[in-house]
DNA sequence: GTGGATGCAAACTCTTTGCACCTTG
DNA sequence: CAAGGTGCAAAGAGTTTGCATCCAC
């Protein structure tokens, strides 16, 4: 798939334009907004193959249904920029984190390699937080 | 559900002797070897109320599907003591860890609050690390 | 004996796929 | 015009539920 019709054009831009990670059910949601007749398996297929040009990357949460996000190509590292999420236990969004507590290798048992690690916060977003304290 | 069925036994027998977290498959077949009428059905909904009584505690992680782990009851804290888990990369299986890097504040945005967080080793468990030396 | 648990089958959610029609290059 | 994409509907995994039967208490 790299053609570019309409509805992967739709597809792209709700996932670029929005802040936080997103179901395919709110992605097509979105994109309906430009492209009214599009479809959610088409979503799937356009989310499918724009993972495979490392566009877009998947985030799944324990527990919470596949997500997706742009890949931030911080023009440095080429594929996949090593980053974690942070979950609002309020709104239920999903945010980019660019900090890393770093090597975990310390954490595991003796014998076990460790080769990479998940990390995920929940809590409050700021936008949550403040609307909880008015 | 608190009634002692074989079928209840079995469940939490399967889960608490294993070492790793287990799927309701793998339950069901390893349950199976002591109640074979056992149904997928009654696994899922005994791993429902053995949950509730915080006998046996869920695990998901990213893109896997669900787990489930002994609570190991530390005789310390009362309910699902904090921990993380090691996801072996070759043979698939999840094993719990004990140690916990610590608070997390710093790594999110200011504004945002962090309550709780997961986190997920990926590598080799000792057994296969061993196998693939050899 | 009776209410809760079980087994089976059907329903549900999320995701993928087959196929005829439509669109991009 | 031809290759590939789209929309719809149906098929698949994983999990839940309705219901008649069964069994622990």
């Amino acid at each position: 798939m790299e053609r570019n019709t309409r509805q992967r054009q739709a597809v792209l831009d709700a996932i670029q334009q929005s802040r936080h990670a997103m179901t395919p059910p709110e992605i097509l949601e979105l994109a309906c907004k430009a492209v009214p007749t599009l479809n959610l398996s088409t979503v799937y297929r356009q989310i499918g193959s724009l993972q495979d040009e490392a566009l877009i990357n998947k985030v799944v949460l324990a527990d919470q249904p596949a997500r997706y996000e742009k890949a931030c190509s911080l023009a440095s590292r080429d594929a996949g920029h090593h980053h974690h999420h942070f979950h609002c236990t309020s709104c239920d969004r999903v945010y980019p984190l660019h900090a890393c507590p770093g090597p975990m290798q310390d954490l595991a048992p003796r014998g076990f390699k460790v080769e990479s690690h998940d990390l995920t916060l929940h809590g409050l977003c700021a936008d949550c937080r403040r609307t909880a304290r008015a």
